[in-house]
DNA sequence: TTTTGAGTTGTTCGA
DNA sequence: GTCGAACAACTCAAA
């Protein structure tokens, strides 16, 4: 009888698990733990949303695998040293895991190499596609998107029989003690994102199957934050609740069976976010100096203001721009954005306050369930155009302007700036545009109950071309 | 090696 | 109100 150790890190699923299939495939039996390592259970970086997301999806696979007859093993400590006593413990011939990219974990896993008599087997899975399969014909790493997507979608589509199945049983013929999995903390606020594999699934099957599915109108629709256009599955890839792949296996079937050539369009362009994923996840796989500093090193001399009252401001939703201040309010509350409303909160953080990105990349970091280091990273560095085909420096969004076009009728900014839910339409994204008796009328005084723009655009704007003009030459 | 075409998501201004 | 041009070179990928 041998025994091989499947170890959990952010795949918490038992459906078409690369590592959990090949640990089978290899011993007799499995032995799932999941390690609570302090470093990352303490760390700043990871917010309450998101451990609480992540416990909750651990009480979900333990039920999971307790049907299978098995039982999820949880213990805190040091990974390396966890391991390695895990292993003496019930002998294990190999531990397997999903392979990830971060330069956090990858050191980790390079420490359980060192640490452990057994070796440490990293199976794909992270990714649809990994950093070291979409390269150039020199094999170097891309660094644009389009050429890199280009070459992604030559490769031949995964299709269902691809997925693995679940295996049917887990059972153990050993005892091995663990610790309780910490109760979930309740937070009334996430439950928006239900952790489980299940729900995961149902997600997707909602958004993609059937001739009416969201996918299909994934195009327009994903631009309306009040909508729930999008697919809203990004904490579950996050954690490994569905398999990249079987994303991947759904927006391919969407879009070979789509009824028309615009719903096709349309669920393409959601494949072309996974691609997205992938290709972030590539760039800071080939570049992990991405974390400390931009892509483009050019860029690094920025002469950032870096404002703590303007950033806590931005941080509170309370910078006197509706459509910023209801996402960062809907980030606070939720702990996920809308993509449409990331996009212009970090335009504005960057470009508006000229502060370093970074501090949001950081605050994100802490506030998102969906937080990865590889998405979040290229999101950021994108946005602040220090990244790799990043947004020219001229491209600045205004504040005004994105609400009036992708919230024009002020539904996503009055569910979360209450305050301005009297407000008219024609005001609801330049409340400081009401007169004083118009302020009256509304109820809302501006300064008062909602405060005052903390900065001109017009004006920061032509700051910050004359910041991002100062880089270059 | 050189050349060529192209590059997520926007805004403003002037005709 | 609508539309096209300007914004700014620069680097990348591939032929």
């Amino acid at each position: 009888m041998t025994t091989a150790i499947w170890w959990i890190r952010r795949d918490l699923r038992l459906t078409d698990n690369q590592a959990l299939a090949a640990a089978l495939a290899h011993a007799d039996q499995v032995v799932p733990v999941f390690v609570l390592d302090p470093k990352l259970l303490h760390s700043q970086s990871v917010g309450e949303k998101r451990l609480a997301f992540l416990l909750g999806g651990l009480h979900a696979l333990a039920t999971d695998i307790a049907a299978r007859g098995g039982c999820l093993i949880v213990r805190s400590g040091e990974p390396a040293q966890v391991l390695a006593r895990l292993c003496q413990e019930c002998a294990a011939v190999a531990i397997y895991a999903e392979r990830d990219v971060s330069p956090y974990a990858t050191a980790r896993d390079v420490a359980v190499k060192e640490a452990v008599m057994a070796p440490l087997i990293l199976t794909e899975g992270v990714a649809i596609r990994t950093p070291a399969a979409i390269v150039k014909k020199d094999d170097a790493p891309y660094t644009v998107f389009t050429p890199y997507s280009r070459r992604w979608r030559a490769r031949p589509p995964m299709q269902r029989s691809d997925i693995l199945p679940a295996p049917r049983t887990l059972k153990l013929d050993i005892r091995i003690d663990g610790e309780a999995i910490p109760p979930q903390p309740s937070l009334p606020q996430i439950e928006a994102f239900p952790p489980s594999e299940a729900e995961a699934k149902a997600r997707l099957d909602h958004f993609s199957q059937g001739a009416q599915a969201p996918i299909y109108v994934y195009a327009e629709d994903r631009n309306r934050p009040e909508m729930e256009g999008t697919s809203q599955l990004s904490p579950y890839l996050r954690f490994g609740m569905i398999s990249s792949r079987t994303a991947a296996v759904a927006a391919y079937t969407a879009v070979e069976s789509a009824p028309t050539a615009a719903a096709r369009a349309s669920a393409d362009a959601w494949l072309n976010e996974l691609i997205w994923r992938d290709f972030y996840l590539s760039i800071l796989h080939h570049f992990p100096y991405v974390r400390e500093g931009s892509f483009r090193r050019q860029y690094d001399a920025i002469d950032w203001q870096n404002d703590e009252t303007l950033y806590a401001a931005w941080c509170a939703g309370q910078t006197g721009y509706p459509f910023i201040d209801a996402a960062m309010r809907q980030l606070a509350t939720l702990g996920w954005m809308h993509n449409r409303a990331r996009m212009a909160v970090a335009s504005f953080l960057v470009k508006d306050l000229l502060i370093d990105w970074r501090w949001g990349e950081r605050w994100f970091m802490q506030m998102l369930i969906d937080g990865d280091p590889a998405a979040n990273n290229g999101g950021w560095q994108w946005s602040a155009g220090t990244g790799t085909d990043a947004a020219p420096y001229f491209r600045i969004f205004n504040p005004t302007a994105q609400g009036q076009k992708f919230d024009p009728d002020g539904v996503y900014v009055r569910r979360w700036a209450p305050e301005l839910r009297t407000v008219p339409d024609k005001y609801i994204h330049e409340p400081w545009r009401m007169a004083r008796s118009e302020q009256l009328c509304a109820g809302c005084i501006i300064g008062q109950d909602y405060p005052a723009p903390i900065v001109d655009h017009a004006q920061a704007r032509e700051r910050a071309l004359a910041a991002y003009k100062a880089t270059r030459g």
